[in-house]
DNA sequence: TTGTATGCGTTATCAT
DNA sequence: ATGATAACGCATACAA
């Protein structure tokens, strides 16, 4: 009776099937089927043995054994550029709650937009066999994607959209998005409007400035290259504050023109934040003197003064849906490929002033 | 020749190290011996024969197979409320840069702050055979760490203190924190300070008060009981904002004040920026109407309107350091717990006035 | 309904 | 220096 009470080192032998299995008085194939739920036909009293010996023991499966005999794993990988970046956490927060209801765990990477980070992530994520990721790729060659393709790992990509690999893809209506924010803008009384911009080097912001350039367009309003501040500066590491930084030094860009627009449109909400208070540095009054909309609808946007009115870009949706679409395509082998384009909406907030309206 | 070109289909089974040892002519035991580094001596040739083959066949390693078989993971897992407040994401930037460097990979789970689920990750985490985990913890009850720790898991917890469990932690000092931040407004002049909190539910919180409490003792301000100004709403899904809008709403509990503070220090940073958009829906301009600092120094502080005087509270290095103490415990038999508490440091913006100064 | 035996991919032990 | 083989923990085909 003493020696049951054996203390329990660090050393402990971890508890397997088999222990249970003589605890209960059968075999490990029956406590097996008793413990994964099988579904298989166990007789009730022994049913009950083997739960009891496994409470007993303590016993809790291992994955690994688990997932090596079956060869299927409940992990999908995840590849996102940065945490840190709010929109990205909200797509976490999409792609997980879908996994989550459907039992399955994620496995998240931060690529920091370096390429080779990028393919590390994506090697380590096929050696410990998952059979899906989810990915917004920066790599200019998706050799390495379409090999796990190859070798039955299904790809889903999202917000940067690429025709390179074929497979499901969530994208964002850009164009449509840039082109209400400019509309927004003129609609307001707004003609000689900027569009400031970290480096055209995604298309994401080039499509964002292709609605830029279509709206003025569709009002008659005249294209000025001047009217493009584009920050020269290579990316650096990625983080909410680089796009931050950027924002300011756009703002002194602003402030050196000659002929001052009335309002900028920003590649996004960081930037537009950051042009806000590199704005504010030099005394001018956002939006009384100069007018302010931003793009993405992070969170933060709703917190500064003055409110930032921008483009929504349903992060969390995206999230959800590019993993709902993985998991789909995982569980159907004859899927075929989706597209889906989300589409923007409008919120005005209070960054942006109406000439037309005397004050 | 022609077959060799085989269409590889979605069905191809995984090439293995036996597949490896066929194409080079040799045994799989050696085949492990080259492919996972081991350091035992092969000859240069048959090394040579291995590598091309594996490369050949396109061999990726089997990490489950040789978790099994090593029952060693390097994988850790991380446990915090939220990945979308931006303080934690800055923690797990902090730990993965560490896990990185030193060859881990994280799990990363969002328990946001119930304890259930918090209970369920840590199960899954244990399924997966992970040898630690870096917790802020938030279930009372500690009986499964506890009982990890039984079974050899390494435990490190931060943010959340407690004495209940014995593992190193990373701690902060709040008390030192509020203290610093009171200071420095009655240094500016200020008397009348009010302390806007989430509920006091929380460790930290009752400690930063406890900091407020102490800074007005010490220069012999008397502490009024209308100055603790703590929202009664219980706390819900732990994202970024509600604490935003908890703070609007402490805005308005302070506008309802007969005597109005002359400053207002709040429990954290999202919580002051609330209460600063909250007050300016009043028309009360901060600084010049009310000062306002706040704790944490998450990045958005410095880019809202006015920029926020706050308490550094250094998120990456805790992350960093949280990692660190794991990581240094899992691979050391004759480790020893250690506690570490990093201290604040007052970060000077533009959200609070000097009352001293005639303007 | 239950048990025996095998194999998942890898590494380690032991011969050779 | 190399190879045959057992073992890691689990699930399953097959036998009973």
């Amino acid at each position: 009776m003493v020696n049951q009470m054996k203390e329990q080192t660090n050393k402990t032998k971890k508890v397997t099937i088999y222990d249970v299995a003589a605890e209960a008085g059968t075999s490990a194939a029956t406590v097996s089927r008793v413990l994964s739920n099988s579904g298989y036909p166990v007789k009730e009293e022994v049913r009950q043995r083997i739960i009891d010996a496994a409470k007993k023991l303590n016993y809790t499966p291992n994955m690994v054994g688990r997932m090596l005999k079956k060869n299927i794993s409940m992990d999908i990988g995840v590849i996102i550029p940065t945490i840190s970046n709010p929109f990205y956490s909200q797509i976490i927060l999409g792609i997980e709650q879908e996994a989550r209801q459907r039992g399955y765990n994620i496995l998240l990477c931060n690529s920091f937009r370096d390429s080779e980070t990028e393919r590390k992530y994506i090697n380590s994520l096929y050696q410990k066999q998952v059979r899906g990721i989810v990915i917004s790729s920066i790599g200019e060659n998706h050799d390495y994607l379409k090999e796990l393709q190859a070798n039955g790992v299904r790809i889903v990509v999202f917000d940067q959209w690429t025709d390179d690999i074929k497979c499901s893809k969530v994208g964002f209506n850009y164009i449509k998005g840039g082109l209400m924010a400019v509309e927004h803008l003129i609609s307001m009384g707004h003609r000689k409007i900027a569009f400031a911009t970290s480096p055209l080097t995604r298309r994401s912001r080039r499509e964002t400035m292709e609605g830029f350039r279509l709206a003025l367009l569709k009002h008659g309003i005249p294209f000025e290259e001047d009217y493009v501040i584009e920050s020269e500066s290579e990316e650096e590491q990625e983080n909410g504050t680089y796009e931050f930084e950027n924002g300011k030094k756009l703002a002194v860009k602003i402030m050196d023109l000659k002929d001052k627009p009335t309002a900028v449109f920003a590649v996004n909400d960081m930037t537009a934040i950051g042009i806000i208070q590199g704005l504010t540095n030099y005394g001018v009054r956002v939006p009384e003197d100069i007018s302010v909309i931003g793009f993405d609808n992070i969170e933060i946007s709703s917190m500064i003064n003055p409110p930032l009115t921008t483009v929504n870009q349903p992060s969390f949706e995206t999230g959800r849906l590019a993993c709902k679409l993985l998991l789909d395509s995982m569980n159907d082998n004859g899927y075929e490929d989706v597209s889906v384009v989300l589409e923007p909406s409008l919120i005005i907030r209070k960054s942006v002033r109406n000439l037309l309206q005397k004050t």
